[in-house]
DNA sequence: TTGATATTGATAACCATTATCATATTTAAT
DNA sequence: ATTAAATATGATAATGGTTATCAATATCAA
């Protein structure tokens, strides 16, 4: 778990299990597949990490220590990812659910584009 | 695929492709799952379908007519969706975007809550 | 009619994710 | 330190949504 969380970390933006996995091959661990979601899935239900889910089928992660709530603007490209204030988009969602009577409305904003790195 | 428009125009909401199927089916027709996803990706890259994806591993779709960039306030519980103006956001991304440097972004929000129908 | 083209349904293949299980490792108690 | 119980690990099988394949059928043009 810890080793997987280091390499996530050293990673420094998103991506999926299976490139986490064969990163960590490639560097020479000894570790399965199976430890990496798992260790994925404890990070991020203990907060430390961020999942998100682009528009292909695979889901990818990110270490992130910041508990609040926050959404991200990341690269498609190279997954690196800046943490976004999103206090007006919150109020939005939070009128806009007002609105329409509709209750326990939680929310997820995928915003993707190309970094300033990443643009030739 | 007129017979998979209609069958998800007559839903009136957010449904998947299995469940489209399922109910097509039951109701005694015949048709293929194959067919099912290529009706809706096709309808879909023609904008007369919407995709989201839940929290759970299914894409989920909609007919919408409306090909104007909008959002949509969906219920968790039933699939029903109200169509969500979404100017304010659109502003908060493009800033976002633009002091990060970031291009070509583009974004999906999922706003799931419970619609007033199905508040016990 | 007839031949070419496109669509359909059934099913196999794909692939990310999860479950299983035997082994290894850590922990706790004596 | 020893040992037994509890936990974590790695390999691999199983799962399930989605896509590819392919023979059969329907559509269309000449």
């Amino acid at each position: 778990m810890d080793l997987v969380y280091e390499a996530l970390v050293s990673e420094g933006g998103f991506v999926s299990a299976q490139d986490l996995y064969r990163k960590l091959k490639d560097r020479g661990e000894n570790i399965g597949l199976a430890t990496v979601y798992r260790s994925l899935q404890s990070l991020s239900e203990s907060g430390s990490v961020v999942i998100a889910r682009g528009d292909d089928s695979e889901t990818i992660y990110s270490a992130c220590e910041d508990g609040t709530h926050h959404h991200h603007l990341r690269c498609k490209r190279c997954g690196a990812s800046v943490k976004i204030d999103s206090e007006e988009a919150e109020r939005w969602t939070a009128s806009v659910a007002r609105e329409y009577g509709y209750v326990e409305v939680s929310h997820t904003f995928d915003i993707v584009g190309i970094c300033p790195k990443c643009q030739t």
